[in-house]
DNA sequence: TAGCAAGAAAATATCGATTTTATTTAACTT
DNA sequence: AAGTTAAATAAAATCGATATTTTCTTGCTA
């Protein structure tokens, strides 16, 4: 493992509870009480509320001033909005990376493809393999690093985590586009090392999307009982 | 005033250390005790660095684990990254809400315009006025309503609020460009209502990037005391 | 005098308790 | 019985104090 010892208590927490958030451990809108998180990890009630307050900096929480702390909601706006931002800043960066990265981007974009190949989809109750999600963020994050902005890289990354939020509600659906998904990544991964920009900014817009419609289509089946699986209309 | 009463305590910490991060108040990359800004404000630690972390999410403020936190340090590679990522954004967003702004935009856009331009752009002492920091802030913005992408909107937003932090330091500068920039703001108002968006996205990002020159000539300027005015070669 | 080490001082991170605010429950009115 | 108010409970926000860690100071050594 090579699991970095947190130089700070809060710092622990913060990214344990993170992993729970992007992993789906809690549903979608439902309150976190602070006694209980701050009892279940060992630790006082203030490192709980920095590490929530810095979950909801990126969007993964929400602060109820007052009211505590609730796991972002999802609706089917956000998730249209999000699509949109990530389409947008995505390609533009690939666009960049694809122009400006090097013989060890191509190398990273390779290897982190590899590496997401040889990663089971899911795991045996039928969730979202921590170890695939863990893959497949890193080989799109490896796809921008060749623009070198750590700004737009991080940006890129924070909105992929939130719009994780929403894949752990449809892993059903998800199943059918197993083998789809697959392709897709072979294939943006080949487009972009080849460095056909168009082409691959078009491969990767049609991969972002096609998950959202899969979601929305998830979405719509659960006709009323959008509030079960934490999407709201 | 529309100052809102904020709900918690800590709240309304934030915002005013926000406000004075934004003004200028501290030199970039200096310490802030906690204890010090926590009887300041009379109010407690936790409550200190709750807004700490929330303005370290935001970039305003950069946590140091075990040794607190300082006022994000200013680089030249940071400035080139962080205008990069504006023009790439704002640009984007622009055409976008150009694309599909309607009326109410335009109104909103000549509006902020209007006020920007009444509004007075130094204090006595040569620093950034607040209130034209502010309204160049809302004009910046209410270019981007049209899109009508609160993910998008907030993304520009922290980032021009982000390189707020180094134009605090080059006001001497700014001066001259005094005439200038505000023939550009109309410049821009004007392309953007009038639906020319190559236009007003090209205007854009010259004024984006002009500001940019001026601040790195500044701090060429600055040969060695570099560390004096905040900026690190 | 420069460099190092030990001790003192200061600052941060964390805790446990208090105060304040929201939520639930129960009693009461119409 | 539905709605409303009031007490009781639970939770969050804040505080003041303690435990750690860092930073500064001072005295020593080469």
């Amino acid at each position: 493992m090579t699991a970095t010892e947190p130089k700070t208590h809060s710092e622990g927490v913060y990214a344990s509870l993170r992993a729970e958030l992007l992993g789906g451990t809690f549903l979608p809108g439902s309150k976190l009480r602070l006694a209980g998180i701050g009892t279940r990890y060992g630790v006082s009630l203030s490192v709980v509320r920095e590490a929530m307050t810095r979950l909801a900096g990126e969007g993964l929480v929400r602060a109820l001033p007052q009211r505590g702390f609730c796991v972002t909601p999802l609706s089917v706006d956000d998730l249209l909005d999000l699509t949109r931002a990530r389409v947008l800043i995505e390609t533009s960066v690939l666009r960049e990376s694809i122009g400006q990265g090097g013989l060890e981007w191509e190398s990273a974009v390779i290897a982190a493809h590899h590496t997401l190949q040889g990663t089971t989809y899911t795991t045996d109750e039928g969730h979202l393999g921590g170890a695939w999600s863990a893959a497949h963020q890193a080989f799109h994050r490896a796809l921008l690093t060749g623009a070198k902005s750590p700004r737009l890289e991080s940006i890129a990354t924070e909105l992929r985590d939130c719009s994780l939020l929403y894949q752990h509600w449809s892993i059903g659906i998800a199943r059918d586009l197993d083998r789809d998904v697959a392709a897709e990544h072979r294939n943006i991964a080949e487009l972009a090392v080849a460095r056909d920009a168009e082409g691959a900014v078009k491969a990767l817009t049609e991969h972002i999307e096609r998950t959202t419609a899969a979601l929305l289509a998830y979405a719509e089946a659960q006709t009323d009982p959008g509030r079960a699986v934490g999407i709201s209309a």
